[in-house]
DNA sequence: TTACCCGTCTGGAGCGACTCCAGGTCAAGC
DNA sequence: GCTTGACCTGGAGTCGCTCCAGACGGGTAA
């Protein structure tokens, strides 16, 4: 599979795919003999979960240390479970945070609703 | 009141509310006869609500027509209030995006405990 | 009174995470 | 054989901060 079908399947952008290979989050794809790039299923799957934990305010330092456990292979699943339960602490933040401003935005959206019934 | 306890108020950094004065997202503050800004009551509203805008995720471009609108005054409380309706729907998109996203992390955690399960 | 902090000021450089662009290669279709 | 289109690389540009150097002015302490 090529690139814009990857970019197609995963979410990710032309770009931002090999700007992530670029960078160490994606284990070097391989190419053909034409010199380009070829995906492969584990690959697209690996892309699918970088565009989540981006998507969702993982810091791409901390997904090039997800990377990295990943390129060593099993011995480092329990390091990679603790950093993907810590993006849930996140999540968690998150949802807070909209929760918060969907508040802030009801309030001020009812003064607005005053101000429009009373017009000086 | 100064810029640091604008700052501990509206929870965002001196650096950054000098900056959004700079990109014209508050309507530029008093200065006292020391030279240094002072900060009103409705300054620190204005902050706190750019503070919950941008955390989760209006775009400046955006915040700055919010605020151009804003300073029309009270002209201008209906396209205010489309702007925050707007960006209430993308605080439901962005709670779809966490739900996703923990549904996949779900997802990646049970496997990796049942591969902890089943050490080859 | 002088010395030294402290908080503030400005302008500008640096950074994270993309995004876009110029200029080039190659395969396929007309 | 020529164009089209997907891909390549290296590098510049963008957004939204963040940090820094160098200067100023007020308050305390020696």
């Amino acid at each position: 599979m090529r690139i814009s079908e990857a970019s197609a399947m995963s979410g990710l952008s032309v770009d931002t795919i090999r700007y992530y290979e670029k960078s160490g989050l994606v284990p070097a794809i391989e190419r053909g003999s034409d010199g380009l790039r070829r995906f492969s299923p584990e690959n697209i799957e690996w892309l699918v979960l970088l565009y989540w934990l981006r998507k969702t305010g993982m810091p791409m330092k901390e997904m090039r240390r997800f990377a990295a456990l990943y390129r060593e292979g099993e011995d480092s699943i329990a390091e990679r479970k603790a950093v993907l339960l810590k993006h849930e602490e996140r999540l968690r933040r998150r949802r807070a945070d909209l929760d918060r401003c969907s508040e802030v935005l009801a309030y001020k959206i009812a003064t607005y609703r005053k101000i429009e019934g009373e017009p000086s």
